[in-house]
DNA sequence: GAATAAGATTAACATTGTTAAGTAAATGAT
DNA sequence: ATCATTTACTTAACAATGTTAATCTTATTC
């Protein structure tokens, strides 16, 4: 009687295929440049055979993102795990968060910077458990450390990971974006950067 | 024989028309949600009529930014001419980049946070006279009055202007994006961020 | 008044995301 | 084993998009 799991694995196969041959065209061409034929082509399916698996594109879209995303926390994970200055350790913290979003930028600009779709789950988007929340975490778990290390000032530890965000944000989405603006160096912008906001919340 | 200036008077006040049109919904439903047809229906003209006075969509979009942004560059002239205390009124800079970027989300978004298409002129973008450049300008300056003042150490005026751009630019295009992500307050979280980053250069 | 040029329109194309209807095969029930 | 049903998938089509080519209309020029 294993027909029944035999069709789920069958099923979910598919799905990760569906799902594999849609990550490698939008992180080649970017969301808006890739069809739902080509995908479908490149799995050797008909387009609509991708609507029994995805609700519709934007869905699809955003299971690319979870999945990159889930792979964004376990490398802050790693980092935040080690021993050592926690000062430091926020500051590689950062800098992997920047590096991340330059080595993802379609996945990057899709979850971070682009609009919000209206009628969207915002409950659901901003859930503990969510990706992008669960990244976030860890700005305000480093800061606490920080300042119980007695390396930072008191402060509303909440608005300083918001901060801290807006911050590494800026540098990664403007990198992706005005790629051809004339940096001085991208290393050096991004350490700047860093090293800046952790000055200033040091105090 | 004031025939052919009153034609050109015509063109472009047709054009202006357009323009406008493309404004007031491109402001008001975004980019995406606009089609042509829908900004021809508004002058009551037929869509194709617009390609004569502009390329495609992506060129009538960029003059709408181009227009916007004249404005931001007049409303940070103005402060930056106020006399009184540098810091304060770089500080004051920063904030009027952030809360202009706030009341205009969509141009905001499509100047800063849209892929540059491709095919696009790069040297003319980041010319020197483009509106973002001359934004661009007035955090550069407003550095260098700080530190003649002696209220800042000295430093690399250029990464630091980058560095505080990307500052700026992440509250504004997170505030824009993620509407409903819990902010511990908009004002709180924008004056935080402009006062960490002065504090993080000022050292 | 005829020729010419400019301005605007109609019709159409290719492509998009998406849905409805249909087909064929695997499964379940009698 | 036969029939009915569910499942997986495809074909065909729709409505909307940006854009172009060809055409018509109107105004200017000679």
């Amino acid at each position: 009687m294993g027909v029944k799991e035999r069709r789920a694995r069958q099923k979910k196969y598919l799905r990760q295929e569906i799902l594999d041959a849609a990550t490698e065209l939008f992180v080649r061409e970017g969301y808006e440049n890739v069809s739902m034929r080509r995908i479908a082509d490149k799995i050797e399916y008909s387009p609509t055979t991708i609507y029994i698996y995805f609700k519709d594109k934007a869905d699809l879209l955003e299971q690319v993102c979870k999945e990159t995303f889930a792979r964004l926390v376990q490398k802050l994970s790693k980092i935040m795990e080690q021993p050592g200055e926690p000062v430091e350790r926020l500051k590689r913290g950062l800098i992997a968060y920047i590096e991340f979003g330059l080595e993802n930028p379609h996945q990057y600009r899709t979850t971070f910077m682009m609009p919000i779709p209206e009628g969207f789950d915002h409950e659901k988007y901003h859930q503990a458990d969510s990706p992008g929340m669960q990244a976030f975490s860890f700005l305000t778990r480093g800061l606490t450390e920080c300042i119980k290390a007695g390396k930072m000032r008191a402060m509303n530890v909440e608005l300083a990971a918001q901060t801290l965000w807006a911050g590494i944000h800026g540098v990664t989405s403007l990198l992706i974006t005005h790629t051809t603006f004339p940096w001085a160096g991208r290393e050096k912008v991004i350490h700047f950067t860093v090293d800046t906001l952790v000055a200033g919340l040091a105090g």
